[in-house]
This record gives C-alpha cells, sequence and structure tokens, in this order.
DNA sequence: AGACTGTCAAGAGCACTGCTCACAATTGTT
DNA sequence: AACAATTGTGAGCAGTGCTCTTGACAGTCT
C-alpha cells in the first residue's frame, strides 16, 4: 500500500470528474436528438444540468471535442447494435447475415437520424475527426469484412456476377490491406463489398434526407430489396 | 403611354432589385465555398458587398431562403454539367453515358465540397426544402432515367444480372411514376438504377467526407471501376 | 410645383452563441 | 484542522440572426 496510494488518489477525484463529464455528454445527446449537431450549445447543455455555462468548460475543453465525444459514442453504439444483430444469425446464413447488418444499420439511423447525419452527414466545418473516432468507426466494416470473408471461404460466391479488378484498383485499396489482408478477402470482393457498403450508407441517407420524397413510397420494402441486389456487388444472392 | 407606364417603371425597380439580389447570391456562394454552410454569415455576406447587414434583409428576409437560394444554384450548375457532359457522349455508347454522368457528378463534387454537402449532406436543422428546390433536384436523375431508358430499348441489358422486383416494391415506387411511367424504365430496371444512383451519390459522399481515409489511396482509379459495378445492378455492363 | 407614396440604407437593440478570465467556494488529502 | 488543488461563479468579449425605427430618396399623381 505504498506506491498505489498515488493511482486510488487520483480514481477518486478522477471518478467524480468522469461521472460529470458523462452526465454532460448525456445532456449533449439529448439535445442533440432534438436539434440537431449545427444548432447544439454548450450553455444549453449547462442549463440543462443547471450549471453555469462556463462550468462546462473544466471538463470539456471545447465545444468540438464534445462533438467528437459524441461521435465516438454514435460510431459505438451503432456498431454494438449492428453487432448484436449480426451474431443473431446462422453463421451459415451468409445473405441472412448481410441482411441483418444492413437492416440494423437503416433501423439504427431512423432511430438516430441526428446521429446519422453527425458520422455519415457533412462533416461540421473547421473540424477534423481526430484520431480517437477512426476505430469505433471501423466497427461496422469489420462486421462486413467478417461476412465477406466467409463468403469466400463458403465458395458460394458466383465469381460469373463480378468483374475483374484492375492491378491499379487493387493498389488503390493497400491502405486497407493493413487492416484485411487480401487473402482473407481477395480484391474482387473487397472492392465489390465497398461499393456495396457506400451503396447501403447511400440508400439510407437518401431516405433520411429526404432525396426519396415523391420516389419512394414503403422505404422499408424498398430497401429489404435493395439490399439483396447491393450484394450481388460481390457475387452473393 | 398610357397604361403601360407602370410596368415599365416596375420593371425598373425589379431590375435593380434582381442585380443586388444576384450580388448578394454571388457573394453568399464565395463566403459558402470558404466557410461551409453551416458557417454561412449574412453579416459577412453584407460586409463582402459593403452593405450594412440589415439592408441584406431587403432583399433576402431570411438566412435560410439565402440557403434555399444557394441550394438551387448548385443543383442547377451539377445538373448542367451533367447534362453537358453526358450529352457528349454518342447516343449508342450506353455505358459511356453513365460512366460520363458519375464522372461529371464526382468531378462537381470534388471541385464544389461545400455545394455538395449542401444537398447531399446532412440537411441544415430546422430547414425544411421549399418546392423551389424539387425541379432542379431532379436534372440529374433525368438524364440518368434517359440513360435507362434507351438501354430498356437497345435490349442490350442482361436481364439474368438483375433479380425480379417484386409486387410490392412496384407499388413503393409509385410515386416516381408519375414522372417516369412504367413503359419508359420498367420496374426492375428503375429498381436497379436508382440503387446505382444512391450509390454513386454514397461512394462520391464517403469520398468528399473522409470515409475512405486509410482505405482506398486512389480515389479516381477505384471510382472508375465502380461505376462500372454499379451499373451492372440494371443488368448493364 | 407640391403633396404623396413606396423603397431602401442605416443603426440601435434583443437574445443568443463560444469562449476567457479573475475571483470565490468547495473539497479531497495531508 | 490546514493546505492546495479543483471546481463553480459571473462578468465580459466578440460574434451571430433578426427586428424595428428613423431618415433619405425617387417616382407618381393631383
Amino acid at each position: 500500500m505504498v506506491n498505489s496510494s498515488q493511482p486510488v488518489h487520483r480514481t477518486a477525484r478522477e471518478r467524480a470528474r468522469a461521472e460529470i463529464t458523462g452526465e454532460i455528454v448525456d445532456a449533449a445527446r439529448r439535445q442533440l436528438a432534438i436539434v440537431g449537431a449545427a444548432a447544439l450549445s454548450l450553455r444549453a447543455v449547462a442549463r440543462d444540468l443547471g450549471m453555469v455555462s462556463s462550468a462546462v468548460y473544466r471538463y470539456v475543453p471545447s465545444r468540438d471535442v464534445l462533438l467528437t465525444l459524441l461521435i465516438v459514442d454514435a460510431y459505438d453504439v451503432l456498431g454494438a447494435e449492428v453487432e448484436a444483430a449480426e451474431a443473431a444469425i446462422d453463421r451459415a446464413d451468409l445473405l441472412g447475415r448481410w441482411i441483418a447488418t444492413g437492416t440494423a444499420v437503416r433501423g439504427w439511423g431512423l432511430a438516430h437520424p441526428h446521429d446519422w447525419a453527425l458520422i455519415f452527414g457533412s462533416p461540421v466545418p473547421g473540424y477534423a475527426a481526430p484520431q480517437d473516432t477512426i476505430r469505433p468507426a471501423t466497427r461496422v466494416p469489420e462486421v462486413l469484412c467478417g461476412i465477406f470473408a466467409d463468403a469466400v471461404t463458403s465458395g458460394r460466391l458466383d465469381t460469373a456476377l463480378v468483374g475483374d479488378v484492375s492491378a491499379a484498383v487493387g493498389r488503390a485499396m493497400e491502405p486497407v490491406r493493413t487492416v484485411v489482408p487480401r487473402d482473407r478477402v481477395p480484391d474482387p470482393v473487397m472492392a465489390g463489398g465497398l461499393t456495396a457498403w457506400a451503396g447501403l450508407v447511400g440508400a439510407v441517407s437518401f431516405e433520411l434526407f429526404g432525396h426519396l420524397h415523391n420516389v419512394i413510397d414503403d422505404h422499408e420494402t424498398f430497401f429489404a430489396e435493395e439490399l439483396r441486389r447491393l450484394i450481388t456487388l460481390i457475387g452473393l444472392r
């Protein structure tokens, strides 16, 4: 109990600090759900908590890092929900796993449109996403890569459905290869999977941002088949 | 010169008014390109024009309608560029027309990222897109429907590539049928085309909003093949 | 020519924002 | 119980969108 005293004393203060910081983030989330990211006001958050605006700055150094906290939070909630939905499907049911993933993504977006806009919409100007956000942001793509990899090993991919990938595109995907090696998800599947992922996000964004007005009636029905179309891009159906 | 005097005098006023309004929109566009939509300040626009902030309100009733003017403007510029790019391709070259369209869309987005965010990114909160924006917003989709329709009549679509469309999805697309009838673009092509369009916008948004960081190196190369993948969704390749 | 009318720039003002700072109160630790 | 780090306070700065009154001006009508 000699050297360990310092950590203990630290956690005492730090615990209270973390708790209040958590309350601030919670209040900010509540406000975000109502007014949106652009109108998120630090003063309003302070009011909501019954504290003075300047006091909040003791815990959150700026409005931008508050936004960062909310972004990380949103990515994590989305990631957790998607992981749970996908894990509930029989491993052999590849199409089912993709559909569960896509449906969970859309469901989360519909339930939290402002959070969706926060992470998939326009980045707030003058705001550069810090390193903290990139790891939670990879959770959903990681789930997808799991499906893609299993689809490859299952041998059930219709390679006639997907065209070849040029060497140049193979080189263009070099960065992602530090995380997902070629022998796990080969180039054509990776390329098609990325397009399917972008298509999925694009489809949900279209719906949430109102671009389907006067175009599509029953979004749910349309989206269900849209998922089936998109996954043909990796040769699955 | 008795009754016509009034109209003449009116247009005199209206002309000056329209000119100054145009200058305001131009200044706003310049500011938009620098600071983005969320940070667009009516006062800064006024300063830029050497007029006092309150004077701007004589021409533009609120910041929101200024945004609307910019949105309409952006849609029109994008639409014009895409139409020109697509019109330059041989009518029989269906794949070429789609690629020209997609490339023009991406090119415009890269050249005007803030305008892209304005129309395809998160809608500004508390702002409902008025009727004025929906017509210019249809210019690019209209170009696409032209390609789709020609692809259908050419008989060069590989129907084996695209799955059938359920009756429910056919009904879900009812709203768009007031503009694009079924005999022009049949259900399966329309559904695939919508998914391709959403995928195109999603792909460009991914690139512009930084979601391809540490994923893709050479966006241009990757995008070129991405276009080819997306259009297989209507059975073209 | 003079009265009238509609238009417009100017500037003060309101309520709000993010953020800083000096000062006071609190509180965990010694 | 006393110390010192930590936290809360309120004033203040510079900025925002927007409203309203005031005064100047130009075109129209009698």
